[in-house]
DNA sequence: GTCGGCATGTAAGCTGTTACATGATTGA
DNA sequence: TCAATCATGTAACAGCTTACATGCCGAC
């Protein structure tokens, strides 16, 4: 499992709650990490029983409590040494591909307004993307450098969208055309 | 889940054994389902249960015998139902992309290290996927418009994989670089 | 004789999803 | 008053991985 390391990933840049760490999920690091509030509050559990995180409890006057979590020396460790093994290839499960593989026994036009539909999101998404990347061309070249990896990551989603809008349009155009 | 669908989707084309089913999700399709051989097995039987599938013998004088299975009516009605509802987006789980995020607490070379390893798989499959589509157009006319659909998704391969080798090169000329 | 391919499975355990649960504050 | 945002969780279940298991055949 590597959702343990990127909550650590996450806390070892900045602690947060796992309120945060949803956030994070579900705006800019979609495109590469996603978890439900369910299930990022129990592997945190589990990270501080193990002592790879410390909890601080921040009480907030008009909103709920947060509990606030941050690297301790042997959470830090564990991401080092998890950093340094070698990285399985990514597991993909396309359902949307399954139904185009399988689409002669569909309805056509199913099948078309369904890669529509997604296309819509993805250009949403990068759309959002790329108003990241131009707050990240907006900083100084000093915090530019700091940035300089959580950007490259950014540019794999807004290569990885670029890429499927092409292939959408290409597999759109096919439909129709035939 | 899918899976189900995955393997209702190839025995709709043509029967096979479980075997079949792991050897297409290894070979030519990996880049859109994949799946272990527990998995599968126990799906075929699951799906057996239901009524979807039809279950053969096929005894082998030389090999071990074979189980081929084929859908049933209810099997494709299923499969149909199921293709006319809409597909959730994708979900992206990717370690090596929150290995690169955090990769400030990591050896610079083993990050390097790891993108180019990825690299080279990922430019296999490439040609792997290239080859197949080399295959497609020296089919007859008549033979390509009744692997259209198959073809689409094959193209999604290939434009990922061109994709993420765009992105791995930017990668690292810019980690190389600087 | 050992390794890889063919061909099938069971069982235990881990990971992830869905359903259920609470409760305050703020804006429409 | 209704919905959304903030903020946290438990419990049951579904999906997937890992380990274990068998046995024949052909090639090196």
């Amino acid at each position: 499992m590597s959702l343990r390391h990127a909550i650590l990933t996450l806390l070892a840049t900045e602690p947060g709650s796992g309120y945060d760490i949803v956030q994070h999920f579900k705006q800019s690091l979609g495109y590469f990490w996603n978890a439900k509030h369910q299930q990022v509050y129990q592997e945190l559990r589990r990270l501080s029983e193990d002592g790879w995180l410390a909890c601080q409890l921040d009480a907030q006057s008009d909103k709920p409590d947060r509990k606030v979590y941050s690297l301790t020396r042997a959470g830090l460790a564990e991401l080092q040494r998890w950093q340094a093994e070698p990285a399985a290839p990514n597991k993909i499960n396309d359902a949307l591909l399954v139904k185009l593989y399988g689409g002669a026994l569909a309805e056509p036009d199913n099948l078309v307004g369904e890669l529509e539909r997604h296309r819509l999101t993805h250009a949403d998404t990068l759309t959002r993307l790329q108003a990241i990347e131009q707050q990240y061309r907006a900083l100084s070249a000093a915090e530019q450098a700091q940035q300089r990896l959580p950007y490259l990551t950014l540019r794999r989603g807004i290569l990885g969208e670029q890429a499927w809008l092409a292939w959408a349009d290409e597999v759109l155009a096919e439909l129709k055309g035939a």
